[in-house]
DNA sequence: GCCAATAGCCAC
DNA sequence: AAACGTGGCTATTGGC
């Protein structure tokens, strides 16, 4: 087992402070400060780098004074009509405190930079910064972060002002159609609209809700000893704000051929299947991407045989029961054609729908994702606006294509081997798959011979690529479904030889205990600790996802010390290099292009950061960099001379 | 017109 | 009751 204790010292691995700086950094965040300044924004609309504005500023400070400035908005173009002497008045204000308390601060402070004001240039403003948001990820992972949520829950402040707020924005935007303006999708985008219930809603966000959420956050952290997390989240902030606003580019030429090219595909293969179904009897309306008319056409006009159900009951659509059923009738009969065709438009409309999204993010060639640090249940990353961690790698569908480095730019992209599983393995101390990883044997490998034989034996196998043999592939599966928690059944199933699960329990008999600890801990606690101590609270009704959240939370922890590694590292500065993305285990980063030496300190930069965590822990966590010149489809190998020291 | 549920599918 | 985790986005559908 790993001897979390040791860790304690909170000494740096390889030269990098930040481990220590968080552990100065607990008092800032378990005490109150003397003087604040508790900030909102009322914007219209959350995408604040495609033309949503602040237009509305709440503030009020430890004393309880309250201030509220307000512009007009330009109802047609939905442009904020800026004040200069608010604006003045505002920066005033703001800049004679040095406290600045939020709740979701990385969007207000962005919010504010849409009208002028730019907080990030006040003196040591981010170590000033607090976030009621972060406070609430740190207490409780797994509840809703909200502000109405938190404040009604714990402080029992109604939402009699947001109610009032919205049903007046609804006769607004009435009002305002009639006068030939167009609203936005959601109510809340229109909340400029609104009148004197828009002013009431937001002092009170500040001074009913965030204010008071914030004193008793700070208590919390301080009783509970969570100081340390608070402190890591915070850091992060200014990294990852950063890390937004350089964006990624988008090469918009492929861009728009590659959703000329899936648009015209959707619409051919779709107008196919439409004609067949007509012919087939149904009506001249008939959407084939609508499931409901797909299950009349197939189910009972077809009469094709129900395969799985969807989680309501109902006859699923989904494209793996489809090509079960394809197989089962023929390429060459009618419903055959008619699936084929659907298969093909449904997977082309998808990527056009992918493509339309980023197309309609995209300014000046610059995508810019959200990266949500209190997203998930497991301190990992969610992103959004575009979702910049679901883009396609399918070989049918590499949309990954459209994104790639600035010009004269490269990425240094660069992604844990296994981490997961290496975690996995080296936390359960289960010393011959420790002895896998060290040797860079395979894990899944060494699985997949306990389950069916020696690989020599193994009825399909691929002699060329023995990864891409059966067994191979079934055995990896089931490892990720041992780690999502799967029961035995399921287990198995995946694995895809009956008896998998208590095989390896029987075999790897300290894999079996701590998977078993794991959740026993989670019960009686109600939450697990990550290896680096963030408290993941677990879902009482479902303890056995108690392991993946231990799994998944200190994968997560890795990368967020990884970019705090990354912000920190001398050479990477030095070069110019920033942060553009991070698809959980991956991290992708721009640097200008000079020489093949710069390159070269680059990686072994990158690859230092991303493996500090591990030396921290003690379990060697190896990354593999690679460049990118043209897209994010076309990794080249750079031999790195890094080595970390354990 | 508004909203929530449902289904489907992309990533790790 | 069910038992494979974490996310985000779009389209359809039906209730109010």
């Amino acid at each position: 087992m790993v001897d979390f204790k040791k860790m304690s010292k909170r000494t740096s691995p390889n030269g990098y402070s930040y481990f220590r700086e968080l552990t100065f950094r607990e008092d800032y965040y378990s005490h109150v400060p003397t003087r604040y300044l508790v900030v909102d924004t009322e914007t219209t609309g959350t995408k604040l780098f495609q033309g949503c504005q602040a237009f509305a500023v709440s503030a009020v400070d430890h004393k309880g004074e309250a201030w509220f400035w307000r512009f007009k908005v330009n109802a047609k173009t939905r442009n904020v009509i800026v004040d200069r002497d608010k604006l003045k008045d505002i920066e005033e204000v703001v800049s004679s405190y040095s406290h600045h308390v939020f709740h979701h601060g990385k969007f207000d402070v962005r919010a504010l930079q849409t009208i002028g004001i730019d907080l990030t240039k006040l003196q040591d403003f981010w170590l000033g910064f607090r976030d009621t948001l972060l406070y609430s990820h740190v207490c409780d992972s797994t509840e809703d972060h909200g502000l109405k949520d938190l404040a009604k829950k714990y402080l029992n402040v109604s939402n009699d002002d947001e109610e009032a707020l919205h049903a007046a924005v609804i006769k607004a935007r009435r009002a305002n159609k009639k006068l030939g303006n167009s609203t936005a999708e959601k109510v809340q985008e229109d909340y400029f609209l609104a009148g004197a219930e828009l002013d009431k809603y937001a002092l009170c966000d500040v001074v009913d809700r965030t204010e008071p959420l914030f004193r008793m956050y700070v208590d919390v952290v301080r009783s509970e000893k969570l100081a340390y997390q608070v402190a890591r989240e915070h850091a992060l902030v200014p990294l990852v704000f950063d890390m937004e606003s350089k964006g990624l580019r988008i090469r918009t030429k492929t861009l728009e051929l590659e959703r000329k090219r899936y648009e015209r595909l959707a619409m051919e293969e779709g107008a196919k299947a439409h004609k067949i179904a007509v012919s087939s009897g149904m009506p001249k309306d008939f959407n084939p991407r609508s499931s409901q008319q797909l299950q009349a056409l197939l189910f009972d006009k077809y009469k094709l045989p129900v395969g799985k159900f969807t989680a309501s009951g109902a006859n699923s659509t989904d494209a793996e029961t489809l090509k079960d059923l394809l197989d089962g009738c023929g390429e060459t009969s009618k419903a055959g054609k008619f699936l084929s065709s659907l298969l093909l438009s449904r997977k082309s409309y998808k990527a056009c729908d992918y493509l339309t999204e980023y197309q309609s993010l995209c300014v000046n060639g610059i995508i810019h994702p959200s990266f949500n640090q209190t997203g998930t249940n497991t301190t990992r990353f969610s992103s959004s606006d575009p979702n910049a961690q679901n883009v396609s790698t399918k070989s049918d569908m590499p949309l990954r294509i459209v994104f790639g480095p600035r010009l004269d730019h490269y990425w240094i992209d660069a992604d844990y081997d296994n981490l997961e599983m290496r975690l996995f393995a080296y936390a359960c101390g289960e010393e011959e798959l420790i002895k896998a990883f060290e040797s860079g044997e395979s894990v899944h490998r060494v699985i997949a011979e306990e389950l069916n034989g020696p690989i020599s034996t193994w009825k399909e196998l691929n002699k060329d690529d023995w990864k891409k043999s059966p067994e191979y592939k079934r055995t990896k599966n089931g490892n990720f479904a041992l780690i999502y928690g799967a029961g035995i059944s399921r287990a198995d199933a995946t694995y895809g030889v009956s008896g998998a699960f208590d095989r390896i329990r029987k075999r790897f008999k300290k894999l079996a205990s701590f998977m078993q600890t794991t959740i026993d801990k989670a019960k009686a606690n109600g939450y697990v600790q990550t290896m680096f101590g963030y408290r993941l609270s677990v879902p009482q009704d479902r303890a056995y996802a108690a392991l993946n959240y231990f799994i998944q939370g200190t994968a997560g922890c890795v990368m967020k010390y990884a970019m705090l590694a990354f912000s920190e590292d001398t050479d990477i500065s030095k070069l110019g290099g920033s942060m553009v993305g991070t698809v959980h285990d991956e991290l992708i980063s721009e640097f200008k292009h000079e020489d093949e030496q710069q390159q070269l300190i680059a990686a072994n930069s990158v690859k230092r950061a991303m493996e500090s965590p591990g030396v921290r822990l003690g379990i060697p966590l190896t990354i593999s960099p690679s460049v990118i010149y043209r897209d994010w489809t076309k990794p080249s190998e750079i031999k790195t001379t890094f080595v970390s020291q354990f």
